[in-house]
DNA sequence: GCAAAAGTGTTGTCTTTACACCCATGG
DNA sequence: CCATGGGTGTAAAGACAACACTTTTGC
């Protein structure tokens, strides 16, 4: 069907950031309060505007930084969180002031040392996504938003298994156990300790060793690694169905 | 940051096609001529304006039955294509005319008894992906379509791993034989014909056994199976490294 | 009979699992 | 000493790859 470019209808485009992390022990999601209608008051995802001269990934960033300080590039001896597209959203009615697309992206950060995730949008807050996907009216999102949490937060769970993502959710050092506390956290089960190491030490290129060791965790001392070059699990890890 | 919504910069929305078929053991796409600037005379992936009154997944069925006649939905003895939402392109300058953000959709279709693929968009045709990706200038892609039509391509072939999407390249009833060679198109590999039997019949709901036999590939007779409700394969079935 | 495709059986190898067991630290 | 987590060994069960072999059709 011909058409007349100055004719096509007008969208907003947004981008809307399903950002997770591991906190003690579980998988928590950043929600923001919003500030004004529709939805005042209620828990949302934080997002916001495409500008005229950016892309999505770069607004997806930009907002990202605002939002929670948080890089996409290593910046001195912060680990730089993961982002991706994840989808778009577009139904109209979805906002119900205009019409808009938002394209959803996903980032994986690590825990905080400071986790003030506060930027300029004030009440910035990590939520278990327990509490945001179980069902409880108060805890509900805004708009679409619980939909797109858990578009989001089954691709994180679903990638692990075959990436080396879930060092995404790490600090730049760490330890089998702490990743392997990760998966525990993501995928809500318990994973035999021993196992595990092996599986993930014996992938070549998956994990390399950094030299030191470390006690954190309390017991025997930890060999440090970092995420090696390998960003493809094969054959994958397994998912128990429990 | 707070914003006027009646502020925000416009885009226009747009959905682009990539469809899938495998016809003479090779994965084909669907292709268009432009009859139009910029890029007129190219190829180019099938799409169009998103309407001001329908949500993404409407306005990609709506375009790929106007160019296809595909449905999206079973209608009598053909098999329904299955659509997906592929990612998102949002590139300032991908389009010169005005800021466009397209939405991809991936469509997988059986290979059509009738193959004339020409609805009201005259010159749409089959054109096996390798020639599009392999790289004769000739015919290459308008646009950033290359981009789109390589990530549609790589999320079929990984998708059909663990999933037994496969079956959407078929007619409704097939044989184990057909589907393989599905799975030999897609992959450009060679798999076992009797390892590949024992696992798609060995793995509950993943076929259902519909009576007859068929002969239409010559030799023995072989049985006829429909799509089974289990839309997970685990173990995955897997992909050759050669 | 012969070619072609469907389907079954078997065997060696690799992966996963479950669990026994030892190691190195803090308190 | 003991609790805690880190790490290695090992054996049974399962999955996969390779391939010999039988079955059922068309010509």
């Amino acid at each position: 069907m011909p058409y007349d470019p100055s004719d096509f209808p007008p969208f907003a485009v947004t981008v809307d950031l399903v950002v997770l992390t591991v906190r003690r022990h579980a998988l928590c999601a950043l929600t923001v309060r919003r500030g004004e209608e529709p939805h005042r008051g209620e828990w949302a995802l934080p997002g916001g505007f495409v500008r005229t001269d950016e892309d999505l990934a770069s607004a997806a960033a930009r907002e990202l930084a605002e939002e929670t300080g948080l890089r996409t590039q290593d910046s001195g001896s912060h680990a730089a969180a993961h982002l991706e597209q994840l989808a778009t959203y577009g139904d109209p009615g979805r906002d119900p002031r205009m019409r808009v697309v938002s394209v959803a992206h996903l980032v994986l950060a690590p825990d905080l040392p400071a986790p003030t995730p506060g930027g300029d949008a004030g009440g910035a807050e990590w939520t278990p996504v327990g509490r945001l996907m179980g069902g409880a009216a108060e805890e509900r999102l805004a708009f679409d938003h619980a939909r797109i949490l858990a578009d989001g937060v089954e691709r994180a769970r679903s990638k692990i298994e075959y990436s080396s993502l879930a060092a995404a959710f790490c600090p730049p050092e760490f330890t089998v156990g702490e990743l392997r506390r990760v998966y525990e956290a993501v995928w809500g089960v318990s994973l035999d300790p021993r196992n595990f190491h092996r599986k993930v030490t014996g992938t070549p290129g998956f994990l390399v060793p950094v030299g030191g060791t470390t006690t954190r965790q309390g017991g025997r001392p930890a060999q440090l690694f970092r995420a090696g070059g390998a960003t493809v699990l094969n054959p994958p890890m397994l998912r128990p169905e429990v």
